[in-house]
DNA sequence: TCGGAAGTTGAACTCCGGTTCCGTTTCTGG
DNA sequence: CCAGAAACGGAACCGGAGTTCAACTTCCGA
């Protein structure tokens, strides 16, 4: 069973799918570098490709970055999944996972800065996005069980937390390496914590 | 003792005075409604003035939203202060005060986008923002010096997390408050915590 | 090999928003 | 009340960045 291909799904040519891969990679090194206010005409430089190519693969900038979040989702999925088959402490498996992704993203201004900043570049990756939350779900709900994590914690409070962080990562003075400290502080449900509150 | 004012402080004829006022008013309320895209062309016109008057009192559109920060910390410092005067539970001031700005910082997406956004803005309003950090951190140290903040918390860890919970109220579709309660709960030290870890 | 569809190119276009500039108006001290 | 300094107004300027498009090139199936 062949992923679900409708009527509209041409091969693309040879040299095209090879564009394309280029103005990608392209892209995460120049928006990593420059953050997102990088040109179009930057990335099809780097790329050694001309704007209109560009254009002819992304509809506009914003899809373009789009596809740079979605790609980052997809690694953090996969991570996520990874976490969750490995098994081990509910908590630890938790932590460990939220903190390389983290450290992921700390290298990636592109996506910090789609994250943190415009609201558009969500729905560019929406079905990622549902994917990992779904993932993260399960890991999240496993160590809950397990009395590691606030009783009130969802999955769902997680992008707010993530979209602080990205901010946090944007600003070169900050130290976000603190800031997540505290956050998963604030996640975890302490130890002789037995009578709640 | 009138501030120290030197050599180049003219008094500001009366019709300036009332109309900094006005645009400083304005570009509260368009850039809230608006976010920063908003344009100096809109401020003008809400405050009843012309671009040029408004370039008269703001050498460039940051100058302006950094004295909207700079106001904005001045609130603060001084629901700081107040807090600070009041005695009563050291936690309960601390956590009182950061509930009470962060209320305020909610209903203002000019400061919000400022903070949570371009590094420059931060510059302009330095002066404020030491003077918050100085009394904020002497309530942060008197809670902690009563065990009711993790010891490894500083006045100088609170700037990312309030970046970060600008980030999230600038998206609506984020629960800003859960985001607060989250960070709130890293920060504390947990009673019980008698032995540390 | 060859026709034509798919893909590429980059100069030019367009829009947009910050900033300037100078003629006009308003204030204020004497 | 007046002179001139200060402040105002807003059309025009300007550069920057996303996007378009028509001529040109490359690929691929027959």
């Amino acid at each position: 069973m062949p992923a679900p291909s409708p009527p509209t799904e041409r091969p693309l040519r040879a040299d095209a799918r090879r564009n394309r891969e280029r103005i990608l990679q392209a892209a995460r090194t120049v928006f990593g570098e420059q953050g997102p206010e990088a040109q179009m005409d930057d990335v099809a430089r780097a790329a050694g490709v001309g704007v209109g190519t560009v254009y002819r693969h992304f509809p506009h900038k914003q899809a373009l970055m789009g596809e740079l979040v979605a790609q980052r989702f997809a690694t953090f999925r996969a991570n996520a999944e990874e976490a969750l088959a490995a098994g081990g402490d509910p908590w630890e498996a938790f932590e460990g996972l939220v903190r390389r992704n983290a450290e992921i993203m700390a290298v990636d201004a592109a996506v910090q800065h789609a994250i943190g900043g415009e609201p558009g570049v969500w729905e560019a990756a929406e079905p990622e996005r549902l994917e990992l939350l779904r993932v993260g779900g399960a890991l999240i709900e496993r160590a809950k069980a397990a009395g590691r994590i606030r009783a009130d914690f969802t999955a769902d409070d997680m992008p707010a937390l993530m979209c602080g962080l990205c901010a946090t990562m944007a600003q070169p003075s900050f130290d976000w390496r603190r800031h997540l400290e505290i956050v998963l502080a604030g996640i975890r449900a302490w130890p002789t914590t037995s009578s709640g509150r």
